[in-house]
DNA sequence: AAGTGACCGGATTAGTAAAATGGTCAAAAG
DNA sequence: CTTTTGACCATTTTACTAATCCGGTCACTT
């Protein structure tokens, strides 16, 4: 077995681990399970279980990003731009796995790596948001003003609509939550 | 010493001891001694300690509608109150105080009672904003969309006005806040 | 040379005793 | 007699310790 197949195997098992049980419930034996591997094998590819974490998580970001990437017309409107990436995302279940089970083990056992972790995904997209914000705002297809607050806001909208609202409201869909983020980002609530 | 004096002592001092310490670090003799009373006579007027918080949740939501109900005018537009009523609340620090402490123990030490305080004051804001919502929507002063997606958005994004963003960029100043709560919900950022 | 799992030491958990806290009530104060 | 109080009780929380678990290593197997 090449060893590319190998590393590609603990990296899924892993991921799915990290995504099922959260960062502390997953032990490098039961990842070593899960990837029928020795545990010594997994410290050939990964120096420990934080820089495997980092390494998924690397990963997933990447992952949107090249998502990200290939919906963005240059030539096409920002908000169109904006809905085809949206609309990309909201399909990647795998990625929102990961975050929501981050979220949960944060918010119920407070493990620092997993939030720490969440605020490594956050960043990345907040960084991602801020130079399109930016640069839709150079085209002038947006009204100048902070891309930092621009793209905080866009980013809690996203969670507000995909995740908060689902405890109290049956889920949106997907038509929903793009019409709710054109309407507040692109038109306002105004007649 | 008239009673509604002891009682009003004892409510004072556990209004203080809550928003300075949380719920789990304020003790029963703790706020006695706050309130310069016996321990037994706090039990004369609560029942225990939950229903003592429970009844300065329920004083802090009435400041908070009274407060709304005096800014708002029925013959002025929909916007104009939001930004008077939002002025309004924001400079109420007490009511900010308990909510910031509660948030912060939540999130640090889970406890239970400080997240269904939480949840009490965020269902009393929102019931508040939905009828209000409801009401524009009949006006025809804001689009027809549902009211309780829109005050969930609304809470939140004052949520990321008020308290998130400070903790990547500078606090935002009344003004600044007011101008991106128009900008979000009235007019869209889109030119 | 590549892969493995028994093994090690530090970290986490379970178990328990001691301390703290919510709530009561007999007695003191008014 | 009514109101107030703080010592007291039962339960919860905390501090401590022993037992277990888990991340990481490396001598041995393949």
């Amino acid at each position: 077995m090449a060893v590319i197949d190998r590393r590609q195997q603990v990296l899924k098992a892993a991921t799915k681990s990290f995504s099922l049980f959260g960062y502390k419930a997953t032990t490098m034996d039961q990842v070593a399970k899960i990837a029928n591997v020795g545990k010594g094998t997994i410290y050939t590819f990964f120096t420990n279980k934080e820089q495997l974490f980092d390494e998924i998580l690397r990963d997933v970001t990447l992952e949107m990003k090249s998502i990200a990437e290939r919906e963005i017309k240059r030539d096409k409107p920002f908000f169109d731009n904006l809905h085809r990436v949206l609309d990309a995302l909201l399909d990647f279940r795998s990625e929102h796995e990961l975050f929501i089970k981050l979220s949960q083990e944060n918010r119920e056992v407070g493990t620092p790596q997993a939030q720490e972790g969440l605020d490594k995904i956050e960043n990345v997209v907040l960084e991602y948001l801020e130079r399109e914000v930016e640069f839709a705002i150079r085209q002038g297809e947006i009204k100048p003003c902070d891309p930092k607050i621009i793209s905080m806001v866009m980013f809690r909208l996203y969670i507000v609509l995909t995740a908060v609202l689902n405890k109290t409201h049956k889920p949106l869909s997907k038509e929903e939550i793009k019409t709710y983020f054109h309407l507040f980002l692109a038109e306002g609530l105004a007649l």
